[in-house]
DNA sequence: GGTTAGCACTCTTGGGGGCAGAGTGCTAAG
DNA sequence: CTTAGCACTCTGCCCCCAAGAGTGCTAACC
């Protein structure tokens, strides 16, 4: 079996302790200057008890191992993929969050003032700030959703205004055309009829409910389905992301194709969450480093950090970090782990059973 | 008085047909092909009965009048700020829409099964499709939002919903901390007693109300006055852009340096907002070409189309279209034109006094 | 046997010179 | 006023060269 047929757990490879410390000093020097690193400067600047001849021969077992390349011969030389992976996985020592920077965070995310969408783009704010890179987030959906309370409003002779709230503290509102000779007191009426009737119901469970009241509930029940179904295929594509400028200053997005790919991954966010929705997220966060198989081919040369939230079958999101293979992620990881449980926390409060 | 003291509308320079002829070839040229124009090319492809020579010797013309440049000694023209200046105003012929085109722009902006976030997104990837640009559109604004309904939910024991629904249909939510022993009963009731006396009102109309029937009255209509001040002041920023990701593809913005200006502009459009605030509306549309002097420092080398919607003093917003300085003025000027006259009536009719 | 000094080798980067091509501006003739 | 003709200028490209960086290898060293 050849190192590249083994399956995606593959062992890594066991190295002396000084590879791993040439290793890390490598990839720690490289995140943060994005040029190769020379046997030299490792030592001038790490390892300052062996010669650079020591450093190179160490190189070149590292660099058998895949964890290092070469762009050309005498450039330094530069994490692999393989590099960044084994970093993560083995070598990387994750900067634990201060008590100080602990409570900026959940002063921010539990700012009880804020609306939903400021909630999300304050998490990216926050995400994009430590890590030189975009923040991105999904909004907290519904496995599938569930109504907490309809409001119906007359807008005009024929026109209307459903306004659903979800059980999540989301909002939708969908205009709607009305059965003629309908006025705001049928509609009042039929709403709070409705909403005895229906809260915490799905959309299935809204279509299985049978015998309306009225004709008008019949057809706002309608609506309501329609609008459910809608949600629950579409609504999960809701995408919010910070730090698009900053992004494009960094050395790897001069190159006006690699820029276009990431603003094309932001802005067009559609492969992103095929490729989030095919993750287990039993075992919490991931971190994917570069194209790894069909599915994350779009990810060549970037880095993504990505945790769920909320509780899976009730509602939650993905929320990360997304920029080139060289992130801090010594300073990442903890940060969205930790964003991640308190934006967890913060729904749960929302969703709790506690509710009146 | 030296021709760069002139004002603002400074008269345009009086030029010969054939000068017309020729700089109105040069600058659909350049428009298509981002290439400099040479004097043949003129010749071959716009003014046959006339040598390079006679071409050339115009040029110059054109060029002391400011209305072309050149790159360099052997390079071609390129039109100038003026040159295109002059062209949309004087010389481009505005391609009329036709009624397919017409229809389907009135279709897919009348939907009405259309969410308010969607309707803008429509807007724009209209344009966006046209103008091989950026489509650019702000959420329509109040000058004072006034109250249509609101909604209040006991989320959990000390934490409700508050939804506000605006006259123009804008929807606006917020969570708040509620007082002690509030339960949905006692909301629904202080809900209901409210809407009866603040269907219309303004922020400050809310505020000189005076005289709360109860506590939980008084602390509802205070948040509503802050949320509202809210929206007042802050939300006139919510902007909403299409098509980032073709422009990048597009020749000028192959320069990371420029790339990085227009996504910054679209991407942090609070100097948009600055810029577009201070225009005078009266007058329907407006094409800016190029930095004018400070406030328009912003557009250098960019070029926008952009047309005020709805009914200044009631509820309106911008849409338009940025992208390089060589739009397509002639198919942009007229979309963007139509694009906000059918949101304007589409605003209108929600916002009309016929609502029951 | 692991470590290191020394050195030849490779490859990128930047500058300079030459050459082809494009387009101009000018002049003089039509 | 128009145009043919032509010298001139500037870019883009290729090639070459030298400098610099970093390597890999070998042979000596502890």
């Amino acid at each position: 079996m050849t190192p590249e047929a083994l399956p995606h757990h593959q062992l890594p490879p066991v190295l002396s302790a000084r590879k791993r410390l040439i290793l890390k000093a490598i990839v720690e020097s490289y995140i943060g200057s994005a040029t190769p690193v020379g046997s030299g400067q490792v030592v001038r600047e790490y390892v300052p008890d062996v010669s650079s001849a020591t450093v190179r021969n160490e190189m070149v077992g590292l660099e058998e191992a895949g964890l290092l390349t070469q762009p050309h011969t005498s450039a330094g030389r530069v994490p692999s993929e393989g590099g960044f992976r084994y970093f993560v996985r083995q070598l990387m020592e994750e900067r634990a969050l201060t008590r100080a920077e602990q409570s900026t965070i959940r002063r921010e995310l539990f700012a009880v003032q804020l609306a939903r969408e400021e909630w999300l783009d304050v998490a990216t704010t926050l995400l994009a700030r430590v890590a030189r890179a975009a923040g991105i987030i999904s909004a907290p959906v519904a496995a599938q959703c569930r109504v907490k309370h309809v409001e119906l409003l007359a807008i005009q002779e024929r026109l209307g205004l459903l306004v659903l709230v979800l059980q999540e503290g989301t909002v939708k509102q969908q205009l709607i055309e009305l059965p003629e000779d309908t006025d705001q007191t049928d509609l009042s009426a039929a709403s709070s009829r409705l909403n005895q009737r229906i809260h915490g119901l799905s959309r299935s469970e809204l279509e299985a409910l049978g015998e309306p009241i009225s004709d008008l509930e019949a057809f706002i029940t309608a609506r309501l389905v329609s609008l459910m179904s809608q949600i629950d295929e579409h609504q999960r594509k809701e995408f919010h992301h910070t730090g698009m400028v900053e992004l494009l200053e960094l050395p790897e997005f001069q190159h006006p194709a690699q820029a276009r790919r990431i603003v094309r991954l932001l802005e067009q966010p559609e492969e992103l969450f095929g490729l989030l929705e095919t993750l287990p997220w039993s075992d919490g966060m991931h971190v994917l480093i570069g194209a790894r198989g069909p599915r994350t081919a779009i990810l060549e040369d970037l880095g993504l950090v990505v945790s769920y939230y909320g509780v899976e079958s009730v509602a939650g999101g993905f929320v990360g970090v997304l920029g080139p293979m060289r992130l801090p992620y010594a300073e990442v990881v903890p940060v969205v782990r930790y964003v991640s449980q308190v934006m967890t926390e913060s729904l749960d409060d929302l969703l709790s059973p506690g509710a009146k």
